[in-house]
DNA sequence: TATGAATGAGCATTCATTCAT
DNA sequence: GATGAATGAATGCTCATTCAT
């Protein structure tokens, strides 16, 4: 059971390396993370990692695959097709915030590939298909709710999508120094409960027909 | 009468380092802005930064109050004592989603202190005044419209204010992995002006009484 | 049956091998050459190369003994009875710089030796042979040349065929060098043609009886 | 006294890791010589090499620059006028010859750059000057002797002198492959005496007039 | 015979920092 | 206040080589 002392086990070596940059990327950052300490937490040598994933660029790559790749998963495995449109939107959202709240380290990925302006993302191939099938279903609820008089009409999709999203983004990703700033430390379960309380009201009072 | 020492300028060296080193900071973040760059572009040598800031530490820190400084200075100097309730909030948004929009990097240096978990914000004393006055005029601004029956009662004025903040951060701050995506870039004007629209009926929406 | 080892062709592989060395090791020396470069060209992976060479340096001592068995073949292939001893000299002048002018490659092979010292042709055994046969022939052509009173008496033939062969090597391995600081390219044919002309002048002069 | 304990010395340091370096190349090679043991050898650390020269390659350049002025310094001081035209050969030949022999680790640096087929050499500006004083010596030489009716006309000088120190170059350089092979160590004062009696008498054999 | 996986020592180079003037 | 010189620990990466199948 103790895969560090498993002589021969190329998948269990490239699963290792990659969950060891999963903590340093997200922990530190691109420039920050150090390939040795990967290594080590990998429970291998440092050669491995330029053997499976030629450079520490590539196993940024690689870990920013990963985690996206997991994230669209969650988001398309949601079925809302049973629930009344304001219930699926309640439901698309706390799913959404959850997982981020659950993940937040996924998060301090995305700032960093944004502090690098997105270059290591465009490498990337297939990953802009990841978005489109939580927005198909989005739109399609919104249709619905529009067509039973419960929803405006003509919402964008994409607006409505980022802007929720955000929301639960920005309260995990700047946690830290907003319990600094505003002395609300919104990893606190009630704190959260109650903004996302305020947010998922938010959405649907806009979405209200006038 | 020492030719050599004519450039002595102690004001300008100390602005000219803390001015090089807030555009390598947001470029780069911590972990990845380097001193040897800071001093070059400061058109000094990497001795006076550690005369002036003691440690590579010290100079970011020094940044990140000057900047989060220069943040509340733009949002205290808000008045709205002067408009109705709801333009208060237009204004209010606006206002605050400007400056994010123009100081992009400023994004970059906050999420970096959320990498480090807030820790050297916090070794700066005093920045934890700098977000009530704008709290404080929004709690005025939303009693206001409550009084006058335009607003609904009962609304945490923090939470509103986070949710409102982080709006806009996220669009500003995602906009490369954002553009990947979703095929959208949010830095263009229209796409820009299109979602702020959306995320102020948003909010007057909530506002509004049931 | 097993498809996967079809390919099996060790007396190929092993030659690929030593081709491969070859470039390398005459490109870039031995410390310059890189193993898994070597490998890569001959189409096979570095197992193999220690498989059948041991290890680098065995590699590079069999290289060394190749290009040596190949150049010393094409000395030893000589017929100079047939002619008269001027022109036999000429003939084998001729013969040298050829050979040293079309493979240049093979003299990088030699320096690099030098520059080791000659320690790794001295592990070679049975290499110590090659060269007395064309002293042999040129001690014989000399003799002749003497006893029919066209050239003087007692000259040392290892000198004499040391000078030859150093002319001839001189401009072909140092001709980059040359290029820079004479602006000459003797690897040019009129150049090069020209400056032979010379030396085969040159040590025929010397022949002359006085 | 001792260089290696005096805290500042931009000079001595300069100069340490110049001649450090040089022994290392010459020793080597350019991909054989460490950066740490220059450093080591120079009584430095790795970190000065760079603040010196800028890189490995960069102080590759120093070091050739410096031998091939150091070289040029030495040809150029000659002063032949006083000679009969044949002496003055003589004395030539002699001088080079026992420059060459003086420093044979010289040669293994210009092999070396042979082997990277000069392109070190063309990156530094003004070295291609250094041999014309020596050619131009030689062409008076040879016109002065013509003119005496001592030398035979219309001899090209550039190939005369390139066959002059290739005769010297190529017994020093590959004293070690000689030496395997021939059993001959040139090396050895008697043996090379012997043999550059031979090539100054072939030199002049060429000179005089038919 | 052949190959993918694994290793540890070593590589050139860069880092933030301090010393001496 | 300002600057060039110096440092040692590290950093990402490559090396020749060996193991296991």
């Amino acid at each position: 059971m103790d895969e560090r002392h498993v002589k021969r086990d190329p998948e269990g070596t490239r699963r290792r390396i990659l969950e060891a940059a999963t903590g340093q990327f997200t922990k530190f950052g691109l420039a920050g993370a150090r390939v040795d300490a990967i290594a080590t937490t990998a429970g291998t040598n440092e050669r491995m990692l330029y053997y499976y994933f030629v450079s520490k660029e590539g196993l940024y790559v690689a870990v920013l695959e990963a985690m996206y790749k997991q994230f669209a998963e969650t988001e398309g495995s949601l079925d809302l097709s049973g629930l009344e449109p304001a219930d699926a939107i309640r439901e698309l959202a706390q799913s959404i915030w959850t997982h981020l709240h659950a993940n937040p380290q996924w998060l301090n990925l995305v700032n960093n590939e944004n502090l690098h302006e997105g270059r290591y993302l465009k490498l990337s191939s297939s990953l802009q298909a990841t978005i489109s099938p939580v927005i198909d279903l989005l739109r399609t609820t919104l249709e619905r709710g529009a067509a039973a008089g419960q929803f405006r009409h003509g919402i964008d999709p994409l607006n409505f999508y980022v802007t929720l999203v955000g929301m639960g983004h920005y309260i995990v990703s700047n946690r830290f120094t907003l319990e600094t700033l505003t002395g609300r430390n919104y990893a606190e379960q009630n704190n959260h409960e109650s903004i996302s309380a305020m947010q998922v009201d938010m959405l649907l009072a806009y979405l209200r027909p006038v």
